[in-house]
Parts: structure tokens; sequence; C-alpha cells
DNA sequence: CATAAACCTTCAAGTCACTTCAAAGTCAAG
DNA sequence: CTTGACTTTGAAGTGACTTGAAGGTTTATG
């Protein structure tokens, strides 16, 4: 892209200097896992060295910094691919952006309350069984009528018990 | 295949009455989803028809919900088969029970923090754009934010990008 | 009673985001 | 010259499904 524009400047940007290895210790991205991204179109290397290894730029170490940075965020990978696409010059893509942004917060929005709804079981169910009774309670509650497939099952079922 | 097993026990041996889609709607797991459990060893069920037709009895819904249960508390397929393996009139068994459970309710509270972190990091993200501006500020954020995470880089990387 | 649709069967392959493996090439230090 | 740490490629494995192909069965309707 801007590759003499940094010239003049003490900090040449677009150099390729780093090998996988290294660009994997300053993104916090493996380098198998960049080598899949590579695959998956998400970041190309700077360039390559004779001996055919990748190089990558600080931008490039960026890049994977920002890929990093969406995937916490629980972004899918196509996710990301669309906000690396856009051009933030443009107005159009800045909305794409904002939508793909208000997206996301629905689905973690969503996550969130299935959680919270979660949390309520847990802990109703936690109060059945504190694990000092004689009979579990807990379970119990989960498996309404055991007792008749015991008997049937039960050999089968205790020969598999390993925790 | 109606039996008259019910009849004469007092503790009825379960009818298998429900088919595959019938168990499906009632314990909310997909058809090709009770299959694959059973290819797991999660379930099996109740026997088959002459047609080799797979029939569910109550227990094998109510296993089914279990199983749903679970997974919708992110329990591993491995960590179910632990569950459902558990003898409930042994007190040990009880205390594993207990003991899984609470470990995951960590599990779902911690998941539930980042979430909600994560909400609150898309929000603040969200506002920075409504997608009139001229200029994205969204995403030039996320782009801050992975630079911010250069603390040891030696060459420093360009502070502005409009990218 | 024929036929269409809605079921059911099996096995195989695809999905996502990695991770691991195997076999080989490159390179600096001892 | 060997060791060992790096790199390359392609392929296969993972978990928990999901989808598809190619058929067999049941049931509702004309």
């Amino acid at each position: 892209m801007r590759t003499t524009a940094m010239d003049t400047e003490p900090t040449p940007v677009e150099a390729a200097r780093y090998r996988i290895g290294e660009a994997a210790r300053l993104s916090g991205v493996g380098t198998a896992n960049i080598r899949y991204y590579e695959k998956e179109s998400l970041l190309s290397p700077h360039g390559r060295g004779v001996n055919s290894y990748r190089l990558y730029s600080d931008r490039d170490v960026h890049q994977l910094r920002f890929i990093r940075l969406c995937r916490a965020m629980d972004m899918s990978l196509d996710e990301v691919r669309t906000l690396l696409a856009l051009d933030l010059r443009h107005k159009a893509d800045c909305v794409v952006a904002s939508e793909a942004l208000d997206a996301h917060l629905g689905h973690v929005r969503e996550r969130l309350a299935e959680l919270k709804a979660l949390e309520k079981d847990l802990l109703a169910l936690r109060q059945r069984c504190d694990g000092t009774d004689a009979r579990c309670h807990l379970i119990e509650a989960l498996h309404e009528r055991a007792d008749a497939q015991a008997v049937a099952d039960s050999t089968a079922v205790r020969a598999k018990r390993h925790v």
C-alpha cells in the first residue's frame, strides 16, 4: 500500500523484518495459527525470504493483534474479515462496521441472557445437594425415574464409572 | 410395538412410545443430534421397531433433556457422560456430582463476567460511531487498541492511522 | 388403491477455528 | 560436522454438531 510514505520517517513501518516465530511472539498468535489465518485470507506475510521463509512487517504484526482482539471479543473469522476489508474513509463502510458491531453486541447479549438464566438454574440445583447428604437430591432431581432402569442397567453403568 | 408391560408392574418398565422425531420435539434436541448422541454412547433408544425405527421412552426423553441442560451449561460431552454414569445411591457419587456442579457454576460465572466486560467494551466502542459520521471512529478505536498492546515493541508503531 | 409427503434408515462429508503430526529444508553455535 | 532451533508443506485430528445422498416406511388424501 503506502510504501514510500514511510521512507522519510524515523520508524519505517513497512520493512519486513520478522520471521513467523518472532511475529508470533510479538502478536501473541501462534505460528500454526498465523499460517491458518493466511490460508483463510486474513493476513498474508509482507513477503518471503530467499529461503521461502515468511517475513512480516510491523503492520502485519499489528493486523495479527487486531485479529486477536476481535477473536477475544468472540467475533467469527468471517466478521473479522469483514472488518479488515473496510475502507474507513468511506462512509458506507463505516455504516457496515457499526452494523456489524450491533449484530455482535446482539449475540453477546443473547448469550449473556442465556448464561444468567443458567446461573440461576445451577444455583437452585446446587441448593438441593451439598454433597453431605446420604442421597443425591441434585442428580435425583434430574433423573427422576432412575430406579427402574438402574435394576436393568446398573452393571453396565457401574462398569463405566471412572470418576 | 405396544407391550402390556405397564399393566402388571407397580414400577413399570417404561414403554417405548416415541419415534425419533417426536422425541426430538419433546426434548428440544434435533433428530440428527440424537443419533449423534447415540453414536457417542450418551443415550441409546429404548428399543427398535420392526421397521428398525428407533423408539424412545419417557425416560429417554428425560435423559435427552438432561443432556441438553448440561450442554447449555457448556459441559463437554465427556463431562455429561461422567454425570450420566453416576450412581445416585452412592454417597461418593453424590459428592462427585456436587463438586462437578460447583466447578461448572464457577465456569458459568467466569464466562458471565467475561461477557459483561465484553458488552461494556462493545457498547463503548459502539458509541464512538453511529454510522453517520464521515470517519469511522469505531474501527479507528479497534486499531488503536491493537497498537496499545504493543508494549515492549522496540521500534515504535505509528501512533495514528487512518487506514 | 395409488401416490405423494413426511417420516425414518445409514454412512459420509462438511463446518469452525484451530491443533498436531510427519517429513523435509535452513541456519547458527559448539 | 553435528546438534538443535528454526522454518517449510500438506494432511489429519478435534469437538459437537450439521448437512447430504440414497434409499426404506408410514400415513394422509384423491
